[in-house]
DNA sequence: AAGTATATTCTACAGACCGTAGAATGTCAA
DNA sequence: TTGACATTCTACGGTCTGTAGAATATACTT
């Protein structure tokens, strides 16, 4: 175990491209579809304890990040994730287990086995992809 | 394919807690072991194009960061990656697979198998790991 | 021992990213 | 038209990273 250094949940999520709020704000949308600026504060601001404009600014950088869509409605605004949750899943997923297999290829995939492992199902899925990959190397 | 967003070959760099460069004189005390000051530079400055005083900041840094031990030797000092390559790949991937299967597992299970699958050794690897898993789980 | 070369330390700046939110503005509805 | 509400504009501060000038320490040479 190394002492000093720790890669904590706040570096992990930092990992995934997206601040904390940006991440909390993006699944609200993904979980709740379509989404005024109001309703989002109602998701969110109570929780994180921030001001309707806050969400709003956070709202507006997901836009610029090509992550959200915003509509006009009238006086308000809708929001709506612009992409999937898989799809951002996959975005990012590739390039940084690209980047853990470099570092150590063996510390990467027993951090992943593990983590995996815990649930039988997953375990099912990953040899049932491992067979197709097995498959189409041959 | 999600237009705009493009998580990087840089984004993914990051995610592994350190700055390219710090990376980069991280990778040249795995390599080369205790090194000198002027040898990191020799090693890093002229490709990098960064003065030896920067390679300094950066190993201070990485000092900080638990990464990194100095010693001195004389005028000159000594140093060396504190933890392994292994250790700090194992430390990493943990949290950031973790927040990938969170995500989405399918999505970064198959990113997994995807990058893993190209080399048919880390096929059988990866495939061992997950017998020993089962086993575990039984 | 003084001088010089070299290495290190101190200090600082800039840019990106993110959370945060006050102030200004726009818009609908009564 | 006015009031209530939502949005937009603007901006600040903290963190992280790359960058490096200036100041300082050290050792070797003469």
């Amino acid at each position: 175990m190394v002492p000093d250094f720790k890669f904590n949940k706040g570096k992990a999520r930092q990992a995934l491209a997206l601040g904390d709020l940006e991440r909390a704000v993006l699944e609200a949308l993904w979980e709740h579809g379509e989404t005024s600026g109001k309703e989002i504060f109602n998701l969110l601001g109570k929780k994180h304890k921030v001001r309707h404009n806050t969400l709003l600014t956070v709202l507006d950088r997901l836009i610029k990040k090509g992550l959200v869509l915003k509509q006009r409605d009238g006086r308000n605004n809708t929001y709506s994730a612009k992409i999937s949750r898989e799809e951002f899943a996959k975005e990012i997923a590739s390039p940084i287990i690209e980047e853990l297999l470099d570092v150590s290829s063996h510390a990467a995939m027993s951090a992943f086995v593990e983590s995996a492992g815990r649930d039988p199902e997953k375990l099912e899925e990953l040899k049932k992809l491992i067979r197709e990959a097995e498959k189409k190397n041959s």
